[in-house]
DNA sequence: GACATGCTACTCGGATAGAAACTGTCCGAGTTATTGCGG
DNA sequence: CCGCAATAACTCGGACAGTTTCTATCCGAGTAGCATGTC
């Protein structure tokens, strides 16, 4: 029960994305994504491409291309990055051990009868809800609060490493 | 980010225990709990064994042993089985990537400060709350009133294989 | 008949393989800017 | 000087290994009950 690390690299380089298209009307590439954090490019790369076929980001290729933002930060819940990343399936999966007991029911779903099962998808239920409830946008908010420096600084990085 | 399938296991072998125990003033060995699901025994075992370590379960060896309840299904929270199996790490492990990004301080726990990373511990938060606020004797009595019979039919069963 | 004693069967516990998922890497298809050539 | 075409460089995308984690199994240490022999 550990999230792939892909979630960190993607969520941050989302945020850059950001402030990149505010300035540069353009992407960038996974090259300098990756070099931003000294992440393994190719690695990175695949993890986007995750986030392309969720509809997060679009890419193209060749020369200046790269990835760009699909939406806005303020239609791109959390949720919708994790899922892309993770895919669609709980923490908790019931296996329905309960046909292999005795005194089973062979047509009772117990994904939905389970006392247990409701347990554990009502905590899953929990974690997903807080968050589909936070978008990008409210994030990049309050790391404007905490460093308002960030944008300036993210931007001059990419701006200074295309030359 | 899946759940061992043994907090599946565990869960429901705590609640068989309960009713045996309410019957019986003695435990079951890993062989009859694992007969009862037609688990693997020995990796059943291993779980349970990991639940004793916790503080959950005790253990006997010998003939006529096995393992019971260290305290009461009341005293056992849907959280304390959960972390006896997976351990105490959060989903989501913030590898402070802004350390490797330009303009880091390094002296600075981003663990705390990073708003991607508290938007996820806010999230894994949430999740172990929910389970935290239910213990196994809630999901017991939720059991009890779907099917009232399930702890004597449970408890027939562990009689009758004895035999 | 009662008791001590050796034995047998049974249990957990940790050490040992196998499978699956995650992590990381590599090369090819496609695209765009560039550069050289001809008009 | 302008336009066109071939070229070269750059990008994503999916196919291919390495590593960690999860799943499953096996055998040994220890214990409780039982059978046996003795008093």
């Amino acid at each position: 029960m550990k999230l792939n690390a892909g979630v960190e690299w993607v969520l941050h380089t989302c945020l850059n994305l950001g402030w990149i298209e505010e300035d540069t009307r353009e992407g960038a590439s996974t090259a300098r994504l990756a070099a931003f954090y000294h992440l393994p490019p190719a690695y990175l790369g695949k993890q986007l491409q995750a986030l392309v076929r969720a509809g997060i980001l679009t890419s193209t290729s060749g020369p200046r291309g790269g990835f760009r933002l699909a939406r806005r930060l303020e239609d791109i819940s959390v949720l919708d990055v994790v899922t892309a990343i993770e895919g669609r399936t709980n923490a908790f999966e019931c296996t329905q051990i309960l046909h292999d007991g005795p005194g089973a029911n062979p047509a009772t779903d117990y994904r939905t009868v389970c006392a247990v099962s409701q347990t554990m998808s009502r905590a899953d239920l929990a974690w997903r809800r807080e968050l589909a409830s936070e978008t990008l946008a409210d994030i990049r908010d309050r790391v404007l609060t905490f460093s308002p420096g960030a944008p300036r600084q993210t931007r001059a990085w990419f701006e200074n490493t295309r030359a």
